[in-house]
DNA sequence: TACAGTACCAAGCAATTGCTTGGTTGGGCA
DNA sequence: TGCCCAACCAAGCAATTGCTTGGTACTGTA
C-alpha cells in the first residue's frame, strides 16, 4: 500500500531496470508504436507475457523511462539556475550540461524527442508538455539574463534564439554516439564556439 | 505497359494527388506507421479498401510523397551549385531554400525527418540514404569553399559545422507553422545572423 | 521442511492491422 | 444506345498486436 511518488513499484528490483534499459533500447530504436512487446522480451530471452509480471502495460514502460529521466535532468538546470555564475557561464553550463545527458541517456533523449508530441496528447502524458514549458521558462530566463548583463548582442530575437539552442543541442542525439571519435565535450566546445561567435570570419 | 519512370502512375489524376496530400498531412502529425490506412481513407470520406484503386500499398504512398519531393528539392540545390555566387552567398541560399522547403513542404520534410532512419532500412527506401550524402556533399563543398575563400572562421571543424547546419535548419520544421507570425524568410534571416556571427557581444 | 515471493512459461483471446475480392455507380464518348 | 472506366462500396481474411490467465521452477528465510 505504498503511494509515494507516480511510480509505486520504481524500487527497481533489478530485473525491472534491466528490461526498461532494454526497452529504452528499442522505442529509441525504432519508435514506441513500431516495437511491439514481443520485441522486447525477445531482447530480454523472455516471453512477450512475462513482461506483465513487472509493468502493468507498454504505456507505463515509457512513462516510467521518460519520467525518471525528466527528474534527473531538470534537477541538473536547477542548480545551474540557482549558482551565482555570470550570464554567459550560465548558458554554457546548461548547454554542456544538455551534452552530458545525451551522452549518459541518448535513449531517454531519443524517445523524449521523437514521441512526446504523440504521447502528450494522452492525459497520462501530460507532465511532457508541462516539462516542455519549464525547460523554456529556464532558458528565456538565462537569455534576458544575459541581454540584460550585456552578454548577449541587444539585437536578438529571444523567442527564436530559444527554439535555436534546444533545437541545435537535443538533435545532436540523432548522430551522437558515446565512445566515438568525439566526446560530448568535444562537441559541445563546438557548439558553443559556433553558437556565440557564428562561423563567419571576424 | 508504360514503364517510364519508378512511378509509373504518377501522371496525377488530380484525386491521387488529393490522397496523397491527405496521407503526407497524416504521416507527419502521427508518425507512417501510426496512421492507418482506415484513417487516411476516413480523412479522404472514403472507405479503405477504395484506397487500393489508387495505389497498391500503404509503403507506396510514402514512397511517392518522399522520392517527388526530394527530386524537387535536390533541383534547387543543384542549381545554387551551378551558379557563380561566392561562397558566403552561396550558404546563404543554401539556408534559405532549405526554409522556403520547410514553408511549402511541411508534411514531406516532417516525414523525411522522422522516418528516414526506420525506412532507410528497407531497400526500397535506399534512396532516402543516398539522397542524405547527396545533401551532406553539398554542405561540405559549400563549407570548404568558404574556408578557402577565407569567408568561414578558419577553425570550424567541417564536419560538425555541417551537421550543426543540418540540424538547426531542418528540425525547424517541428515548429514552423506556415501563415504564422514568423513567415519563412524571418526565421531565416534570424538563423542566418545566429549561424554566421553568434550570439555573443561583439 | 514448509512457505512465500520472484521470475518466468504456455496458451490463447479480442482488437486492430494492411490488404483482397467481387460487385455497384455514374459520367464521358462513340 | 451501348459501352468503358475511374472511383468507390461491402464484406471479410490472415497476420499482428497488447494483454490475460493459470500454472511452474527456483531461491531465500524461518
Amino acid at each position: 500500500m505504498s503511494t509515494e511518488g507516480a511510480h509505486p513499484t520504481t524500487a527497481a528490483t533489478g530485473r525491472r531496470r534491466e528490461l526498461l534499459s532494454i526497452a529504452a533500447e528499442l522505442f529509441a530504436d525504432r519508435g514506441f508504436k513500431n516495437t511491439t512487446v514481443r520485441d522486447i522480451a525477445d531482447a530480454a530471452g523472455i516471453l512477450s507475457g512475462s513482461l506483465y509480471h513487472h509493468f502493468d502495460s507498454k504505456e507505463s514502460m515509457v512513462d516510467e523511462i521518460l519520467s525518471s529521466f525528466q527528474a534527473e535532468l531538470f534537477a541538473a538546470y536547477d542548480e545551474v539556475l540557482r549558482s551565482d555564475d555570470d550570464a554567459r557561464t550560465k548558458i554554457e553550463r546548461a548547454v554542456r550540461l544538455s551534452f552530458e545527458a545525451i551522452d549518459r541517456h541518448r535513449h531517454e533523449v531519443a524517445i523524449f524527442q521523437n514521441e512526446a508530441d504523440f504521447l502528450g496528447q494522452q492525459e497520462r502524458f501530460a507532465y511532457l508538455a508541462e516539462r516542455n514549458a519549464q525547460s523554456r521558462d529556464v532558458w528565456i530566463t538565462l537569455l534576458e539574463d544575459g541581454l540584460a548583463s550585456g552578454a548577449l548582442r541587444p539585437d536578438l530575437d529571444v523567442e527564436l534564439t530559444y527554439r535555436f539552442i534546444r533545437d541545435t543541442v537535443w538533435v545532436a542525439v540523432r548522430w551522437y554516439r558515446p565512445g566515438g571519435k568525439l566526446t560530448h565535450t568535444d562537441v559541445a566546445d563546438q557548439y558553443l564556439t559556433i553558437l556565440l561567435d557564428g562561423i563567419a570570419h571576424a
